[in-house]
DNA sequence: ACGTAAGCGAGACGGTACGTCGCGTCTTACC
DNA sequence: GGTAAGACGCGACGTACCGTCTCGCTTACGT
């Protein structure tokens, strides 16, 4: 497999599809993604609008694509680091780093993306994205969260929209620190959250 | 003061904004704020699309507008309860309680608001409105956050999303807990993150 | 008669139906008919929108009432002179004098009014007036109409629409020779043309 | 030349621009053109509101094109005639001809078009379209208009007017004499008339 | 002169039409 | 087969006027 020439492969497709995505990422930096329209896309891309819906169902669906491809390679990135030897001290979970790496790469868009000109759709999937790596951060080392009086959907909720919120702190202010030092802190933050969102067991309903 | 006659007293003036605010809640619930149309609004209303738009800038005026409303009379409540002689061990600020039971009483229409069928902006007024209770709470009892390590802004958006995030997470399951509870268990989250946050007091760039 | 208190004679609504009829006149003139508007009317006239519906149906209603009242004047001024003695050469009918004049007094809103800016009903009211005129004119001396093999349907048309045609081009020309002039030189030109119409009296149809 | 694709030879294109003129037409009999709405064309034409949009202005746009069309088929007409052998008695210009042929065959729409339910600004332009033809007419064999004590100006106006009255009996009677008999009429009206503007050489002004 | 019926201002309201915009589908011709 | 060009149906937008309708205030009138 892999040999035969697809679609996909057409120098012409690539081309296109390139185009678009990037009209798309420049385009909601100037004037957020609500105002972006399939017309602008297409002009700025150097496209035709029809070609534009032969490739795509509409801009949700560019960035929703994005962000597919973003997770595979975040989660690609994850598989090949089972069983690496542990580093020492601080380990920086190699999913997390290509996602981050992904972000800062594209930081305006992001920013705008998860915020208030964003798509609500696209911050939602990226909240469940950050879900389902605590999901099974807890699964993984869950004494703690097994401990807990509070259910795991609660804490896992609790913990993504924090770090979603550092996340946009991070990228609203600039980037002040490095993507790997910002996945050291997220880590710990995350860890210690889990603790405190836990913590005092009072007695509960 | 206040008797003078307004056009916002006239009868037909409250009648026709509380039937358009009515209507934005039941069709946002059914079929997401994204989906719902000015004419969809003006149809359930029972009132001319032309008197929608004497009344309402767009959709998001209507919920804009409810929250600016909603986040006054929390306002307020706060504000009255200040000189009040604290109650024992468990003290719920009257602001958040109103805050909430007014959640309460559109639950569904706040859960789909903030999810992904929502309005961002909607979403991104809420978050101000609760992360600027936090910056109140952090400057009163600020001894903490002065000797925190991380930027108080880091902290309040990490707190305001998590707060959200566990909103959230109370809408969608049906509210398993009374507001009163919730109230609490949000305060003690919130001191605790709070500290937690700052919590281990590495070196940091 | 004509001593009951009617409500026509109140000074505000004299007052009020004053004021809208000169505001008609002058917006005519600035913008045309066509882009007048009630509201403008209202405005210019400093009277309430709903006070222009008390007294008038639209905006046309103000125009067909004023030109009714012009009607009337010239008619009156007609039926006056009846029976007096027949001055000499050139006789200038009282009627005809009496709405030139008052045409001429308002010559810039006749101007736009039978233009291409104007109202088509106006237009055709006015024309009317004029056919009725030279209908009355034909029956009188009425052998020359009769001898023509042409039906006085066509040769009052032909004649009532170049006596506007003249009209309008005294209008559109700043009316060079005086209100007296003109109606001599229309009366000349009216009974020539009638001789004319008839004129060529090969055999027809 | 002339082979190129043009957006105007497409067959969509002619199709809706003639259902829609169609349309006009039948609306404009029925109702009065200002009567008639871009909706209610659109809904006669069985075409889109948005199409309508796409290729006229305005209701107005698409009777001022139709009569530049007949204007320039006149003109046509006019130029390929000239040089040819004058025939006998009663000559009649091949551009007159063909503007009544096609009045004719839209008889009831023109009868209303330039009547009290018509459009000002189209009555305004078929009038100055005759205006010019008699501009010409008078420039051609131009020694009485020479000869005569009135300017040009007036007595193009006054014959153009009086021929429109002509056209309009004609229309308004159900076209009781032939086009080309009319055509005749039109012509010795015009000559004669002519002569009888300037008639009379009494001393003016 | 004065009490009262009217005119009047203010403006909400239901309607209808406007002209624009964006969408997603489609056809046709080119390459 | 991908693409450009662009017509088309559809439907929402926000605006502009329309004509009707309370609802109080004020003002000129007629006794």
């Amino acid at each position: 497999m892999a040999h035969k020439s697809q679609t996909k492969d057409d120098v012409r497709v690539r081309r296109s599809q390139q185009r678009v995505r990037q009209a798309v990422f420049d385009l909601t930096v100037e004037k957020g993604f609500t105002a972006v329209t399939v017309s602008d896309i297409a002009a700025r891309a150097q496209v035709n609008r029809s070609t534009f819906y032969r490739h795509f169902l509409d801009k949700h669906d560019v960035v929703r694509r994005y962000l597919d491809e973003v997770q595979a390679l975040a989660a690609r990135r994850a598989a090949a680091q089972v069983g690496q030897p542990r580093p020492g001290a601080e380990h920086i979970p190699a999913g997390l780093l290509a996602l981050l790496q992904e972000i800062q790469g594209h930081a305006r868009f992001f920013k705008v993306m998860l915020g208030k000109q964003g798509d609500p759709a696209f911050a939602h999937r990226f909240r469940q994205i950050t879900e389902k790596r605590y999901r099974l951060l807890f699964a993984a080392g869950g004494q703690q969260a097994a401990s807990s009086s509070l259910p795991v959907d609660l804490q896992v909720a609790y913990i993504a929209h924090a770090t979603l919120g550092a996340l946009l702190w991070w990228l609203e202010h600039g980037q002040p620190i490095s993507v790997e030092q910002l996945a050291i802190d997220l880590g710990r933050l995350n860890l210690t959250a889990a603790g405190m969102v836990m913590g005092p067991p009072g007695p509960r309903h």
